[in-house]
DNA sequence: CTGAAAGCGCTTACAG
DNA sequence: CTGAAAGCGCTTACAG
C-alpha cells in the first residue's frame, strides 16, 4: 500500500489539512510540526500523488506531443528541443507516434485530452485545420509546428531555403536540376525551387521533378526515373537529408561520382550530414530551437494569451561536399545531334 | 468551463452513476437511456478525464521511460519499440531524458514516481543499483534495459557481439585490432574482444584501446592516438556506429582508406550504417524488438508477477564495406628494421 | 435498471 | 497556527 497524507496524519496525530501545508510550505505553519511532518513523510516513504493534486489542481504539468514519426532523425530533433524546454519549465512529456495516419493524429490528440494534458504540440500535422473547427472537443491549446494555416504556429522558412539550395545549384553553373520532393510536406520547398529556376529564366521542366516517400528508400526509388530523362540532370535538389543520402547511394551503385558527375543536396542538416561521405551540402533547420519555441509559445497559450504571434525561422544553407560544377557537357552526344 | 458527468446527468435528469454507467457500457443499464447519455455527452462535448479516473482505478494506463540521451539513434530505437508496444496494450508513454547524469535520472524516476505511473523503462541507467534498495520509496516496477545485475532487464548479449566481429576481423587475417571503447557502458564489448583475442593467442596490447564518448566526436579523437601508435592497428572495433563513422572521417581527413588501408567496424547496425560509404561491418542490436520485450516484461510485472526471466537477445554480425583483409606488409618499415 | 453515498488523494477557503 | 468541511471528476458497492 502506498502512503497517502492521511496515512501520516494519523501517524502524526494532526489533521491531513496540516500535513498538506507542511508537505507545501504553506507559510502560516509552525516550524516546529512542518520540520516534523516532513521527516514523518520521508521515513514513511512518502511520495506525493500528482494526479490527485491534478485532480483538485485543474493542471497536470503535462503537455502532449504528437510526433508523427520518431525514425526520420529531423523529427528526433525536435523532440529533444520540446524536451529539453518542458523540462526546464517543469512540465512532462508524453509522446505518441501517428505515423502519418490523420485517423491515429486525431485519436493520439483526444486520447492527451482525456489525459488532461495542459496543451498539445504536433508535428507533421496532416489534420491541422480540425484542430480550428469550434465543435471538435479539444479545449486545450494547440501549437502546431511548420504549419502554414494554422494561427499557433512555428515554422521555418521552407520556400527560402530551398530558394537559397537552389541559387547556390544555379550559380554553381547547373540548368538541369532535378526536385525529389515529398508530396505531403514539400510545397513549400518546391515553391523555392520554382521561384528560384523562374528567377534565373529557367523553364520548369516537370520531368525533372519526382515525388518520394521523404526517407532514404524514396531517395534510392528516384533515381532510376531521373537518369532515364532523355536530358538528365547534372544536379538533384532532395526533400531532406535522408532523400539525398538514398538518392547518392542509388547514383553510386551506377558509378556516379558525387560531386563530380553530378551534385546532390539535402535539407535538415542532420548530425549525420556533415559525416557522410561526400558531407552533404543542405539546408540547416535549427529544429532543436523550434522545438523550444514551440514550447514558448505554449506556454504562453497555457497561461491564458490568446494573441500570439505565429514564428518563422530563418534557415541555413551550408555548402559541404556534395555539391560542384556540372561536368563539361557530353561532347560525344552534342556531335551526334544531342543538345545540352 | 469543459463538461463533467455532473452537468450530463444535470441536462439529462438522471444521476451521475447512471451517466457513468451509460458512458462505461455497464452491463445493467437500459439501452434507451444509455444511447441517450452518450448522444448527449457528444453533443455537449464531453472528454471523460482519465485524471479522475486513475485516481479511482489507482491505475494511470501510463509508463514512465527514462532514455539517457535521445541524440544517439540507438536509443531512439529502443524508444521507437517502446512506444509501438505500448501503444499497443493501450499505455501512453511519458518520456524524459537524462544525459547520463546520475542525479538527473534519479529526479526522473522519483517524477515517475509522483506521477503514478504504472511503470518504468529505463535505458542507459547509471544507477541501476539503487533501484534494488529497499528503501528507496519506489513502488512501481521498474525494467532496466541492458543491465547486467538488474533482476528485471532486456539485454543483448554484446559480449557475445563483440566477439563475433573481433573473430571476423581476425578471420581476414587481421592481428594489429584496436579498440575504441566507452567507459560506461563498453565493459561487455571489451570482454568480448579479449576473449577473441586470447582465444586466438593473441597477446592484448593496451595501448590498442582507447575510450572515448560514445559518439561521433569520440571517434574523431580516438584516431590520432591510435595512428600514433609504433605498431598501429589494421583494424579498428569501434563502441558503436556513431563511434565508427567519427573514425572513418578521421581516418579519411589523413587520406586514409577504408577498408583497403584499415578495417573499421562499428555495433548497433543503425539504419545509416547500411547507407554509409563504406557500408558499415557491425553487429546488429535489435532494438525496436529489445523495447517491445522491455514492455512486455513491464506489463506482466504491472499486472502483479513476481519472478520474471531476465532476458538475452542475440547480436548479429553483418558484413558489409568497411572491413577488408589487411594491407601487405610494409616492406620498407621491414627493411629499415622494423617488424609487424 | 437507477440513485445516494462513500471514497480515490489531495487542496483550500472558512472558522476558530 | 490548526481542524472540519467541501470539492476536484470520476467509480462502485449498497440499497431499492
Amino acid at each position: 500500500m502506498t502512503v497517502s497524507i492521511k496515512d501520516i496524519a494519523k501517524e502524526a496525530g494532526v489533521s491531513p489539512s496540516t500535513v498538506s501545508r507542511a508537505l507545501n510550505n504553506h507559510p502560516r505553519i509552525s516550524e516546529d510540526t512542518k520540520v516534523y511532518i516532513q521527516q514523518l513523510a520521508q521515513e514513511m516513504g512518502y511520495v506525493p500523488s500528482v494526479i490527485a493534486r491534478s485532480l483538485v489542481a485543474n493542471r497536470s504539468a503535462t503537455i502532449g506531443v504528437a510526433i508523427t514519426d520518431l525514425s526520420d532523425p529531423y523529427y528526433v530533433g525536435l523532440m529533444i528541443g520540446i524536451e529539453t524546454a518542458a523540462a526546464a519549465h517543469n512540465y512532462q512529456v508524453i509522446l505518441s507516434s501517428f505515423y502519418r495516419d490523420p485517423d491515429r493524429e486525431l485519436a493520439v490528440i483526444y486520447d492527451f485530452h482525456q489525459r488532461r494534458v495542459d496543451g498539445v504540440i504536433i508535428t507533421g500535422s496532416y489534420i491541422e485545420n480540425t484542430y480550428l473547427a469550434p465543435d471538435n472537443n479539444f479545449f486545450k491549446p494547440i501549437v502546431v509546428i511548420n504549419s502554414l494555416t494554422y494561427p499557433y504556429s512555428v515554422a521555418v522558412d521552407r520556400v527560402k531555403g530551398a530558394q537559397q539550395v537552389v541559387e547556390h545549384l544555379l550559380n554553381l553553373g547547373h540548368r538541369r536540376i532535378a526536385h525529389v520532393t515529398q508530396l505531403r510536406d514539400g510545397m513549400e520547398r518546391l515553391d523555392g525551387y520554382r521561384t528560384a529556376l523562374e528567377n534565373h529564366n529557367i523553364p520548369i521542366d516537370e520531368s525533372l521533378i519526382v515525388t518520394c516517400d521523404g526517407g532514404i528508400a524514396g531517395g534510392i526509388t528516384a533515381v532510376p526515373e531521373l537518369l532515364s530523362n532523355a536530358y538528365p540532370p547534372t544536379a538533384i535538389f532532395c526533400f531532406n537529408d535522408l532523400t539525398a543520402i538514398g538518392v547518392i547511394n542509388a547514383l553510386r551503385e551506377r558509378e556516379y561520382r558525387v560531386p563530380q558527375d553530378i551534385s546532390v543536396t539535402g535539407f535538415d542538416d542532420l548530425t549525420m550530414a556533415a559525416y557522410y561521405h561526400p558531407a552533404l551540402t543542405t539546408v540547416r533547420q535549427p529544429s532543436q530551437l523550434v522545438g523550444q519555441r514551440a514550447v514558448d509559445m505554449l506556454l504562453q497559450l497555457i497561461k491564458g494569451r490568446k494573441s500570439v504571434e505565429p514564428q518563422l525561422l530563418l534557415p541555413e544553407l551550408v555548402i559541404r561536399k556534395s555539391t560542384a560544377s556540372p561536368p563539361p557537357p557530353d561532347v560525344e552526344k552534342i556531335l551526334s545531334g544531342g543538345d545540352v
